[in-house]
RNA sequence: GGCCCCGUCGUCUAGCGGUUAGGACACCGCCCUUUCAAGGCGGCAGCACGGGUUCAAGUCCCGUCGGGGUCACCA
């Protein structure tokens, strides 16, 4: 179970769906052991079930993968020395391999009926029984069933052993054994000359060189298959490390239901691929050191796959988004920049794919903070799917909003809320929240606003230093405490209670406008007395 | 249900026979503060249970309980 030497190791996700964060955990740990003891990662598609097929995912898969930087040495769009690297185009490969077991006794054609296998199935559970194929075809004579074969629909399988014990040596959980008998003979080849995964797995596997496999603990159980697969084709399996699977809240395994789970979802919420690498790095794993915020050189620095957990790890998206902050702090302002203006134009124009959620949906009533987080999501993206476009003819505004809001945000979905009082004329003027401000009566407020207009319009340099020293100067001159003037004046400036600091964001909107706002919240207010 | 894997604060985890069981997220106080975010300080909170082994057990063994995975011509 050594790790000296160049290593050859692999991601294998199914293209039937959207990209899904287990395949990005998978890849980054594939990804960490090759960078680590040298070698190649290895990207290799495993598209053999015809009908759960799903023609963009492939496509998504790639591009998840892209947006993440995790590189694979050899793929399906990229080739390498042993492709293709799609399974669907190497049918004449298993088929060699069935036909080696087949005839080196290893394996044996079935024709049974999918109904047949039902019933027996049925029976077998009402009866408490192993639910297993009852190896009806097992002992029909090779010769015999080569006549059936222009006739009769037919798959082959593998013959397992019918006793003894099956055993192999996972790296995290040391020796595992099954007993022979609790298994049954596996499908390798289907009606339509498709293999299964165990067939294409190991076949795979072996003609690709592999050395190590890291992958989800789902597989556990099917490797006894495997190790009797490899046996009758005469190879060894590569050492083999089954990782805990992510989990939802409530510990099962991590699903869209209770959890997102696309990748593209992440990119489109705002989430940095260093983010995401960071936090799945933290999944059943830890540094020695105890250090939580990486980048993904440091984790190859230290990767030592002796050190991975075998809980099953909750992926808890409150943590995500902290750690996720904390990669957007460490941005330089110009990186941050371009992100964000990436992010915005990512989302531009998508309104149809960011409507709120139907009023009856359940994550409404839940409430976890998944829930929470993909409302919160879905409101976000919204505003910049529609306003984006706009935003994106003034990135001097928002190059200037930059070093204001990059500390103030967890994501980039979550930065460009920061971002609309910037780029409207007049918002409207939020008097729910100049109510809410208890501390000052209607007399105070007008005069607050009358100050700040008074001093806007004598400040020299507009600079937001003597903007706020003269405010300052005022309301202490009055009396006052701060907080509520300042609040006042942001709402009616901003027109948002949550905002970058006042003057810098005055500054920014520019003496005039500024004015114009202030002035008539002024009106507005005096109107309402 | 059979088989397999797993079990330290609510969550992510450190611990690899002798620790006041450490850190992080979340939560709660206080401080800082023009909002928010960030930051500082403090607090709450854990070895699933029961037997062994040992001078000594979160650490080793067994059992119980609990959780998960898997039992397809899906991967």
């Amino acid at each position: 179970m050594a790790f000296n030497g160049p290593v050859r190791v692999r991601i294998a996700p199914s293209p039937t769906g959207d990209p899904h964060v287990g395949t990005a955990y998978m890849g980054l740990f594939n990804r960490a052991c090759a960078d680590k003891f040298g070698g190649q990662f290895i990207f290799r598609l495993d598209d053999t079930d015809q009908k759960r097929r799903n023609e963009k995912s492939e496509a998504m898969l790639i591009e998840a993968l892209r947006w993440l930087n995790l590189k694979y040495d050899e793929g399906p769009d990229i080739g390498g020395p042993y492709k293709p690297y799609r399974q669907s185009e190497r049918l004449d490969i298993y088929k060699r391999y069935a036909d080696k077991l087949l005839n080196d006794g290893h394996a044996y054609y079935c024709f049974c009926t999918e109904e047949r296998l039902d019933s027996v199935r049925k029976i077998a559970a009402k009866e408490g029984k192993q639910t297993g194929y009852d190896r009806k075809c097992r002992d029909i004579p090779l010769a015999d069933a080569k006549k059936r074969l222009a006739t009769e629909k037919h798959v082959i399988r593998a013959k397992m052993p019918l006793s003894g014990e099956i055993a192999f040596d996972d790296l995290l959980r040391g020796r595992v054994s099954f007993p022979a008998a609790d298994l049954d003979d596996k499908v390798i080849l289907k009606a339509d000359g498709f293999p299964t995964y165990h067939l294409a797995n190991v076949v795979d596997d072996m003609e690709f060189k592999i050395t190590h496999i890291f992958r989800g603990e789902e597989w556990l159980s099917s490797v006894p298959f495997h190790v009797i697969l490899a046996q009758g084709l005469g190879v060894k399996l590569p050492a083999m490390t089954h990782m805990s699977l992510l989990r939802n809240a409530d510990k099962s395994k991590v699903s869209k239901r209770k959890n997102p789970t696309n990748l593209l979802w992440f990119r489109d919420a705002g989430f940095l691929p260093e983010g995401v690498l960071n936090f799945l790095g933290l999944m059943s794993y830890s540094l020695a050191n105890d250090q939580e915020i990486f980048t993904y050189d440091e984790f190859v620095k230290q990767f030592d796959p002796t050190r991975i957990g075998t809980g099953g790890p909750v992926f808890d998206l409150q943590k995500f988004e902290w750690l996720n902050g904390e990669h957007v702090r460490r941005l330089s302002d110009e990186e941050f920049e371009k992100r964000l203006i990436a992010h915005i134009k990512h989302l531009a124009g998508r309104e149809a794919e960011f409507q709120p959620l139907p009023a009856d949906d359940p994550a409404y009533q839940l409430g976890t903070f998944a829930d929470k987080f993909r409302i919160k999501t879905l409101e976000r993206n919204l505003v910049i799917a529609k306003l984006g476009e706009k935003w994106l003819k003034q990135p001097d505004v928002i190059g200037k909003l930059v070093p204001h809001i990059k500390g103030r945000a967890h994501t980039l979905s979550e930065a460009a809320e920061y971002l609309p009082p910037f780029f409207e004329e007049v918002p409207p003027l939020p008097v729910a929240d100049i109510a809410e401000i208890k501390k000052f009566d209607d007399a105070q407020k007008i005069e607050t606003l009358r100050g700040a207009i008074e001093i806007i319009e004598n400040t020299a340099d507009f600079s937001h230093q003597s903007l706020e020293a003269a405010m300052r100067q005022f309301v202490e001159g009055k009396g006052w405490k701060i907080g509520p003037p300042f609040m006042l004046i942001r709402l009616a400036a901003l027109r948002a209670k949550v905002s970058p600091p006042l003057f810098e964001s005055m500054v920014i909107l520019g003496r005039d406008l500024t004015l114009k706002r202030l002035k008539l919240a002024l009106e507005e207010l005096s109107a309402r007395r």
